[in-house]
DNA sequence: CTTGGTATG
DNA sequence: CATAACAAG
């Protein structure tokens, strides 16, 4: 069962420049997409995505943010933003929850776009209180007996390892320390960071390198793409890699595949 | 003596795609660029004209309309708008005069960016009431000792061999009756089309064809680049030729070229 | 530096 | 359909 979730950045522009091949290569059963930029009317004509199921959530606002989850398998649920009584608002569509068939149980899979806030204070801080709520949202999911993966852009780097260039990027939106902080509070409440994990503490490798200078050329990344479990799912891992050359041609960000067996 | 007048369509995507090279190809000693869509300071660093001396006449709004005349020749004088009592504003930088030495006289170049008024009526309202204002203050030069030149993108085809599709276009902007009537006042008032002077009545060439579609290569296009002259130019007039596969890769327009003998 | 929206032609 | 400004990342 092959898990892959994917910043796009702009799935109009990924598909002009071959998403589909990829899709095709990497051959998901479930596929996450954060970024998309697009409603589904705005695909191109006869374009259809090389899946059986897609659930969309576009923002409301053209153009910007917006997740999907594309799948080879059933949806049993579906979901969208943090289904709760503390409910916030998702019009920036940022979160599909869906629940899929998986061996004799089933396998929540949580998309997240985690809001941006390098672009304004006021949008740290629109991150900063998200982050809070989908914490304790998340924390609904911890001890649940079915598998659960937390996967998506978490726009945060954990730890010094996470992050080309740490002291460089200490006042930096998305390696901040309350933001670090926040990143081992919620390890801490019971999810497990699969691909370092499988890789172990080590320097890199990065799932994002920005599109100026030759970040990318010389390797100077951050993982702010991550697959997270809660405890039932941690077992069934089989195999975690960032696939850093595949997406290159079509993202800023690297594809994150996730095997589990079943 | 070569002078040349071409609506470059953004001056910034014309040298990215080539206009040095056409340019050195056309030899102009006198150039008028239209909608170059740039303040001077906004061309590439260490990138220089192909030509000696410039006179830039940018739009107030970015990125929007503005003039320039290049020339291989002195700058005896230099004029931006209408210059009058009755001075229309020229905020849209629409307007440059110039004076060259020519021969044993002086040679004017009035090089003109005609308003588009397809975009909106208001527009279309600008543009009438521009060229009732353009109409009055040329006809101060017709009779001129000096000869003359009314040269740009005056955004109107003329007669019905100016354009592809006379009969779908007596509703388009560019070929209304008002506007044709008002271009046959022009020639009435002491202008003369060296171009179609020296072709003579048939049906084309163009100078412009729209993006969309096919229509350059159908060449569905329409004659909206002049050369115009008084009296005292008229007997200088060598050539005159639409450089209709030139400007291909540079922009929408083509280059009108005009020879005039010193 | 890149996406995508919008205004303008 | 293309240029360029802009907002966002």
């Amino acid at each position: 069962m092959r898990i892959v979730t994917w910043n796009v950045n702009g799935i109009r522009a990924a598909i002009r420049k071959g998403l589909d091949e990829f899709v095709e290569r990497i051959a998901p059963d479930i596929l996450l997409l954060q970024e998309v930029r697009a409603f589904e009317e705005q695909l191109p004509k006869g374009w259809k995505p090389g899946m059986d199921e897609t659930v969309w959530n576009p923002a409301e606002k053209k153009g910007y943010s917006g997740t999907a989850t594309w799948a080879n398998r059933e949806f049993v649920e579906i979901g969208r933003g943090m289904e709760s009584s503390l409910d916030r608002d998702d019009s920036e569509g940022r979160i599909i929850h869906t629940k899929h068939p998986f061996a004799n149980t089933s396998l929540h899979c949580i998309n997240i776009y985690l809001p941006s806030g390098s672009n304004k204070e006021e949008r740290q801080l629109y991150k900063e209180g998200w982050i809070e709520d989908l914490l304790n949202w998340a924390q609904r999911f911890t001890d649940h007996d079915e598998p659960v993966l937390l996967c998506g852009d978490l726009n945060i780097a954990h730890t010094e390892n996470d992050i080309w260039n740490p002291s460089g990027n200490r006042f930096t939106s998305g390696f901040l320390p309350q933001e670090r902080e926040w990143f081992s509070r919620l390890l801490a409440s019971g999810w497990h960071d699969l691909f370092r994990i499988k890789v172990g503490e080590q320097k890199g490798p990065y799932s994002w390198w920005s599109n100026r200078g030759q970040a990318r050329a010389k390797d100077r990344g951050w993982r702010i793409d991550y697959v997270l479990a809660n405890a039932a799912a941690l077992p069934m891992l089989a195999s975690a890699e960032i696939m850093r050359e595949g997406g290159l041609v079509v993202s800023d960000h690297a594809p994150v595949i996730i095997d589990l067996a079943e």
